[in-house]
DNA sequence: GCGCTTCGATACGTCCAATATATGAAAAGC
DNA sequence: GCTTTTCATATATTGGACGTATCGAAGCGC
C-alpha cells in the first residue's frame, strides 16, 4: 500500500464519483479505478459500492477512509514537523553554563532572546565546572555551554570564543588595599587567595596564575573553591583575596570591595562550546547567531 | 511523498546503515539512498548525518522517524480495521422491530447470539410498527427490522420471511367462549373485535380479517390499537376479543385468556427487512445467517 | 605511508507499474 | 430506442524505482 492509494481513496469518497475524482487528482479515470481495485484487493473487501450514478462508500469503506484522512494529515504535520525541527523552530535544547556566566549581560540576553524567538523549544539549563561542562557535552548530556577557555583542544567539540572582560581584584572591604582606586597585581604579592583548582578553574585559572607570574609572583592559594559565587562569599568572609572577572561586581556581597587592576589587566574569557558533529544543528546554529548577534563587535573576541 | 520513503527512512533509522537497511529491505543499497534523497530534498532537510561508520539521525530525523513509525502502525491498524468492519466484526447494526417481535423466542434468541459473537459491533435497537420500521430502512435510520408481512412489496428493500406461527384468540378471563378448547373463527362474528389499524398492522391485520372473511364474516372493531401489547390489555380491560400471534400467550397477563383457533389457522409471519443496496453488507450477512441458522428447519417459512 | 576495507554516492541501464488513450458495457433518462 | 452517464477493460506509453557497476572518501592495519 502507499500513500496514493490512500489519497485516491479519499478523493473517490469525496467526489463519490469516479471520474470527477480523477479530474480532481489530475489523472484519468482508468488507472484511478485500477489503483482503487489494488486497494480493495489488497484489503480483500470493497470500500465503494458502484451505483449506476457515481459510488458510494460501504460500511469498511466509510471506516478506511476515516483513518485514510487522519494519515494523510499526519504525514503533512510530520512534515511540518520535520521542517520546524530543522530551523531549529521546534524541539529543545539543553545549555550549559559555568557559575559565573550568569553575571555577565551577554549570557541572560541570549537566553531571554533565544525563549523569545524560539518558543517552542524547550530549553533546559545546567550549571557546572568548566571541565565538567566539556564533559556533558562530548557525552550528549548538554548540546552547548558557555564555559571558560579549556586547557587544551578538545577534539570533537568547536568553541566559539565569545567575550573577554577584565578582571578586577576582590578584596574584604576593611582590607588596606581597598583604599587604592587601581591595584598593581604586585601589591597582591603577600596576600592569601581564594582561588579555582586549576582542574576546576582551567583556562581562568591559567590566566590569573599566569598574570601573577608576569608580575613577578607565585599567588598563596590559601583556599580553594570550585565557584566564583564561593570565592567571592570567601573574601567577604575575610579567607584572603582574589582576582575576579568583572561582572561580579554586580553581585553587591556584604563585605566585598572590587578594585580595578593595573595594566596588564587579565582577561576572563567566556566561549562557547558544542559537539563538531552537531555545527550543522539549527538549535546551535540558531544560538550562534545570536550569540554573534548580541555580542557587541567592541567586545567580540577573534579567535585565536 | 509515499509510505516506501517512510518505510525506508524507518529501516535506515532502525539499521544506522545504508548497506543492511537496504539487505532488510531486500532492495539494493543505491536505491535506497536515492529514496532517502529524494525525501530528504522534499523535506528540505537532511534526515541523517552521513557518519564514515553508517549514519545517524539529525533532529529533524529523529521527529520525523518518530511520526513515521506512529503513521506507518495507523496504516496497517486502518488495514485491520477495514477487514474487520468488511467481515462484520467491528463497526454497528441498528436493528428495528416491532412490538410484538420480542415474545417470539427467535428474536431475543438472535439478538443475545448476535452481541455473543460479534461484540465489538455496536447494537441498537428500536421498536416502531411494521410500516414505519419499512420507512426507517429505507430512509437508512435503521439497518435491519423483524417485521410482519408488508402490504406491498417494496422495490428498495430485500425481505426474508422467518417464521409462521398460529395464531390464537384472545378471549377476556370470564368470557363464555373460554369454556371451549378451539375455538371456530366463526364463534367471533358477534364479538367486539379490539385491532391493529389496517395502516399499522399491515399484513398481520390482512390476515386476520382474511380469515375472519373465510370463516364468513367480517369483524366488528370496536377499537383499534398500534400495539398488540396494548391490545392484549385492552382484551383485558373487556373492550373485547382480538386475534394474536400464539407467542403473546408467554406474557400472562391478568385477565386474558388465549385459546387455539380452529383450522384453517390464521398464520402470524415474522419477516427480516433490509435495503437491497446492503445485501451484501457484512453485518446484514452476519444477522440473516444467524436467522436462518437459529430458526429450525421446521419452522423455516419457503420465500413466496 | 600505502594498501585494504567500509560505506555511501554516482552513473547508467532495465523493467515494472502507473498513467493515458480508446473502447466496452450497463443502467438511467428523455 | 437512443443518448447520456459512468465505471470497467484493453492496450500502449512512459516515468521512476530498482539493479549492476563503479567511484570516492574515510578509517584501519601492517
Amino acid at each position: 500500500m502507499e500513500l496514493r492509494h490512500l489519497r485516491y481513496c479519499v478523493a473517490v469518497a469525496d467526489a463519490r464519483h469516479f471520474t470527477r475524482a480523477a479530474e480532481t487528482l489530475g489523472i484519468g479515470q482508468p488507472p484511478l479505478s485500477q489503483q482503487i481495485m489494488a486497494l480493495e484487493r489488497e484489503l480483500g473487501t470493497p470500500l465503494f459500492r458502484r451505483l449506476p450514478r457515481g459510488v458510494e462508500l460501504t460500511s469498511a469503506g466509510t471506516a478506511f477512509v476515516e483513518d485514510a484522512r487522519r494519515i494523510l494529515r499526519d504525514v503533512d504535520q510530520a512534515t511540518a514537523r520535520a521542517r520546524r525541527v530543522a530551523r531549529g523552530e521546534l524541539g529543545r535544547i539543553r545549555i550549559g553554563m559555568i557559575n559565573s556566566a550568569p553575571f555577565h549581560p551577554l549570557i541572560p540576553k541570549v537566553i531571554r532572546e533565544f525563549r523569545r524567538r524560539y518558543p517552542a523549544v524547550a530549553l533546559s539549563l545546567e550549571e557546572r565546572t568548566t571541565p565538567g561542562l566539556a564533559a556533558a557535552v562530548r557525552n550528549d548530556t548538554v548540546d552547548a555551554a558557555f564555559v571558560r577557555p579549556l586547557l587544551e583542544e578538545e577534539p570533537d567539540l568547536c568553541s566559539e570564543p565569545l567575550v573577554a572582560e577584565d578582571m578586577v581584584v576582590a578584596l574584604p572591604s576593611g582590607h588596606a588595599l581597598a583604599a587604592r582606586v587601581r591595584i598593581p597585581l604586585l601589591a597582591l604579592s603577600i596576600e592569601p587567595f581564594v582561588l579555582f583548582s586549576r582542574a576546576v578553574g582551567a583556562g581562568l585559572h591559567e590566566e590569573i596564575i599566569g598574570a601573577c607570574r608576569a608580575a613577578g609572583f607565585a599567588p598563596r592559594v590559601v583556599q580553594e573553591a570550585s565557584q566564583v559565587t564561593s570565592i567571592v562569599n570567601l573574601v567577604a568572609a575575610g579567607l584572603g583575596v582574589s582576582i575576579v572577572p568583572a561582572s561580579m561586581q554586580r553581585v553587591h556581597t556584604e563585605g566585598v570591595s572590587y578594585r580595578p587592576i593595573q595594566r596588564p589587566v587579565p582577561k576572563a574569557r567566556l566561549s562557547l562550546i558544542y559537539r563538531s558533529a552537531d555545527s550543522g544543528a539549527p538549535h546551535i546554529l540558531n544560538l550562534l547567531a545570536l550569540t554573534r548577534q548580541l555580542t557587541a563587535p567592541r567586545e567580540r573576541v577573534r579567535r585565536a
